[in-house]
DNA sequence: ATTATCTATAGATCTATAGATAATGC
DNA sequence: ATTATCTATAGATCTATAGATAATGC
């Protein structure tokens, strides 16, 4: 039954509208909107430049669409952890880990985002809800468990507005500062790599050390 | 004397080549590279387009002086600190502070920097020696004393490279994630400069906290 | 004479659509 | 018939330059 569900599936023929989204994410991704053309994206999927149209309509509309789902893993990436009954250092341990592990795995993810927020004030409005639930989904995930660490004294007194800006400067930025990186270091693929796993090691001790007593 | 020199500045004409370069810079910071255009610089400086090519000859050149310049007031920012003779603790809370002072009286220039690295990978070449340059004097400023820290007990064992990506990740987010942050918090102009002096006094904190043994 | 400024335009994009042709589904 | 794909092109930029005209410096 399983198998004959996966053996059936619709698409056999690589579905072009797919192909050109795919496409169009990796170049979105690496340049951006406005760097990215819709001859471009064509080239990539290996079609006319019209069909892109014809399936997506506007340049803009087809960049919406990725945007949206970039900016939904964005948000997922603070919601990664399920509230284990574990100790909150553990559990903060693991939500840092979860958010950068997201990162690492969707490395052009921070640029896509700052930068068209950053350029396109119109963007921001496009994501208003949405950014609006995690607001209030993130901060009050430690709202009540910070107040607790902190009455009981297991942590300073911080605001969990603090907090996370903290976690996420910290993961986001060594994926913002790669090309300076790669070149004040000298680094290529493997060389970031590690650099990557030994940041994550680092963030996490910071984290929790900057939230002592 | 210095009166006259004051007084017979050789330009009282508000200098053409000036006004444009100061609309361009504008601009840039704004938009970067890719969405502004030469009109658009011109209509800004108030003269016509031809003579923004006239003075800098290609759109490349003019943004590139002025890419440097703020590359520069970068890099300068991590030096912003003489080394005077206090305890390394109060010497690292003026370099925090002093880092953060110049991001926070050019806001735009962390966005200017990251993305203009991220979407042209020749734009990394132009500025390769002065990037040299930051790596050996930034790293260098901290590799002795810190290691005197750590020998002596007074902070965690923790290399040059992660303290120097630390402070700069915690400052400089804070600008990259502005539009978010407006959006998510409801902050306008005075409400986003009461979280720059918060977040100011919280990175110092959190970076020195979690330094401790 | 030289330098600064303007108008006009060539040539290169790029987006979006119109309209022709090929492929597919009843 | 409907849907997918292609060719061709209109219309909007935008950069850079040529060439005319105005302003300035000896």
């Amino acid at each position: 039954m399983v198998i004959n569900e996966v053996y059936m599936t619709e698409e056999k023929t690589p579905d072009t509208a797919q192909v050109i989204l795919d496409s169009a994410e990796r170049l979105f991704l690496e340049k951006g909107f406005a760097l990215t053309s819709t001859t471009e994206i064509a080239r990539e999927a290996g079609c006319n430049q019209a069909l892109v149209h014809y399936y997506y309509r506007t340049k803009e509309r087809l960049f919406e669409s990725i945007f949206e789902m970039k900016v939904r893993l964005f948000i997922r990436s603070f919601m990664a952890i399920g509230n284990r009954d574990i100790p909150f250092a553990e559990k903060l341990r693991e939500k840092i880990e979860a958010h950068f592990d997201i990162l690492a795995k969707n490395q052009r993810l921070p640029f896509l985002i700052m930068n068209e927020l950053l350029t396109n004030d119109a963007r921001i409005k496009s994501i208003r809800e949405k950014i609006e639930d995690l607001g209030h989904t993130v901060l009050g995930q430690f709202e009540a468990e910070l107040s607790v660490e902190i009455k009981a004294g297991r942590i300073r007194p911080i605001a969990p507005l603090d907090l996370v800006l903290t976690i996420i400067s910290m993961n986001v930025s060594l994926f913002l500062a790669r090309p300076i990186l790669d070149e004040l270091l000298g680094l290529d693929d493997a060389g970031f790599k590690e650099l990557v796993a030994r940041r994550k090691k680092e963030n996490v001790t910071f984290i929790l050390n900057g939230l002592r007593p």
